[in-house]
DNA sequence: AAGATAATTGTCAGCGCCGTCTTTTGCCCC
DNA sequence: GGGGCAAAAGACGGCGCTGACAATTATCTT
């Protein structure tokens, strides 16, 4: 609307002087100042935010890059992202990818289009080509949730090894035997750390691996254990790659008419907490969301501010919820 | 990193011929196009959008305020809003202001500001005060889920009035007398369509309404629900303002040592898929929320494209689904 | 083949703001 | 009361891009 030349002609002062009252309010006279101050509230003057970036190449903006928005987990991560973001004076733009490297590459062009000043992403990608291009220009970046190989970066992971071994060998200790490890593909870090940590815990026991790659959405889980299913596999316990994987199995699993945890136990990673204070049934390998996205925006910012030492990975530590789906004895009220 | 000149000397044409390869490409010589397509990819050009922007005074960016981000209605909102925004290559800013006025306020500078193309907001706010800025800079609004007392915009809401009334004719239908509504406060309309809604029922059933405000998050569900016993009030039935305020109360009550729906019958506005697909539990009024992001997204890109009719108000239906939490048998699992 | 028309490309200025440098003003001291 | 200095305010250009118009080239027409 007006802009600040309306302001310095209502103030009877120069551009250069509303410029400062903003950027360097100790160089003005207080009454000048005033004068300032009063035009710029009776024109309802706000700085134009393009062109205060054209010049300085910053926009105080940062990207906020996930897979699926509407997941708890990546949302308890925005959540934390955002509120460090906001405190900073930072704005957070948001993208969705739907675990499609197309859009991912697309989100990227439109950050350096935009100068963001640095990104979050938790990317699909197995290999590092799109990132690059923001690196080569300088963006600083944070890995969140996923790694990405043969792309040096900071990260901040869960330490989702650590949780599938747990989370097997729980299942191993209840006395299962076949026990299926359903959806989630292999060049993403955080499934693949999983899925490690599965095999070793099955292995540590002797126990044969049993494992059903697809997606990780609820689709897949529901239709990969149909399929568990239709095909006589029959196990008898059931760990989902993430939460949504594991929404979908329950769905199936009901289809099917079985009971969990007595006729098919089943677990998974990422907590859905609404749901669990609703009813504490799902077992889990809880990773800490909020600080996740809290941790990685903080990081963000040094970098931003400047920090050029050495990538930092923080490898944040998981937690097992043991509640009833996994067919133990719940100590507790959780 | 490298401008629009740069790209015009590597190509040996003006920079105005580049700037016609994106905006006009019509009007280039086919070889004209290829060299200035080469100059670019070798150059790995983007345009900087700011210096665009700041020429049209349109951003291909729009704001969507909420009041929690990590709320699954408001984060299925979101995924309307991105998945129509992304098909017309919008992007989003997002903002979160926990039911603070003076968060939503700064946030409505930053929007005016970064020259958004238009914002969807839902506003905490009884008075209009703040959202006169925008439309007094021509911005278009869209009000999601709750309307402004006082201001006229477009706006997409949840039928919430029908659904307050349906749930407590649902409750007093299975017996109950002694209904308590809990939580939300007055002056957001949605709440006080609900309470609306709830006040009828109990009104044309005879009954002596119970109301008990306070605010739409867990731990108020959580603290008034706990006040309740407190106080020997020991209603028979609780009808919590939103999804958070439920998941609080449920909290609570299992605190109490209270079963649900045995003890206590529950219900709540506003469902929560992935809790409701892992296990069927609480009675909810479900509104169309990625539905009213959805459209709300093209309602305001009908706005920006220069709509100028009256204002929309759209009231989608919401939908009573009852399951365990309010005590009536449950034709099917659902 | 000359003039007219259309297609293609270029020039220049300015969007709103701020960095840099210059000018003006106010103040102090002897 | 004038010289010297610091504080305060202004002038100017340019960030990267595109709109409006101008200039150039190609394509027709008769």
């Amino acid at each position: 609307m007006s802009t600040i030349l309306d302001v310095a002609k209502q103030a009877g002062v120069s551009a250069m002087t509303v410029s400062r009252y903003f950027n360097q309010p100790e160089r003005l006279a207080t009454a000048t100042s005033e004068r300032v101050r009063a035009a710029i509230e009776e024109l309802q003057y706000v700085p134009n935010a393009a062109a205060r970036s054209l010049i300085s190449g910053r926009t105080r903006t940062i990207a906020l890059i996930l897979s699926d928005i509407a997941n708890p987990f990546y949302t308890t991560i925005g959540r934390g992202v955002e509120d460090i973001a906001q405190k900073h004076n930072y704005t957070l733009i948001l993208g969705n990818t739907d675990e499609s490297l197309a859009k991912e590459r697309r989100y990227i062009d439109i950050m350096i289009s935009r100068c963001v000043d640095g990104v979050i992403i938790s990317s699909s990608s197995g290999n590092e080509h799109h990132l690059e291009l923001l690196s080569k220009r300088s963006i600083p970046i944070v890995l969140i949730d996923r790694t990405v190989k043969g792309f040096d970066a900071d990260a901040v992971t869960g330490d989702t090894f650590t949780g599938g071994q747990l989370l097997t060998r729980h299942m191993i200790e209840q006395g299962y035997t076949k026990i299926a490890l359903i959806g989630g593909w292999s060049g993403v870090s955080s499934l693949d750390e999983r899925l490690a940590g599965y095999r070793k815990a099955m292995q540590i026991a002797g126990l044969e691996p049993s494992i059903h790659p697809g997606r990780t959405d609820r689709q897949s889980g529901e239709e990969i254990t149909m399929r568990l299913f239709a095909e006589n596999m029959m196990p008898e316990a059931i760990i989902a790659a993430n939460n949504y994987v594991a929404v979908g199995a329950m769905v199936a699993l009901r289809h099917l008419g079985l009971r969990v945890p007595s006729d098919i136990a089943l677990a998974t990673f990422d907590d859905i907490e609404s749901a669990a204070l609703i009813h504490p049934f799902l077992t889990v390998v809880a990773q800490p969301a909020y600080q996740m996205g809290s941790r990685a925006m903080e990081m963000l910012l040094e970098r931003i501010n400047g920090y050029a030492g050495p990538t930092r990975k923080e490898v944040l530590p998981t937690e097992m919820i043991i509640r009833t789906s996994s067919g133990a004895p719940v100590p507790d009220v959780h």
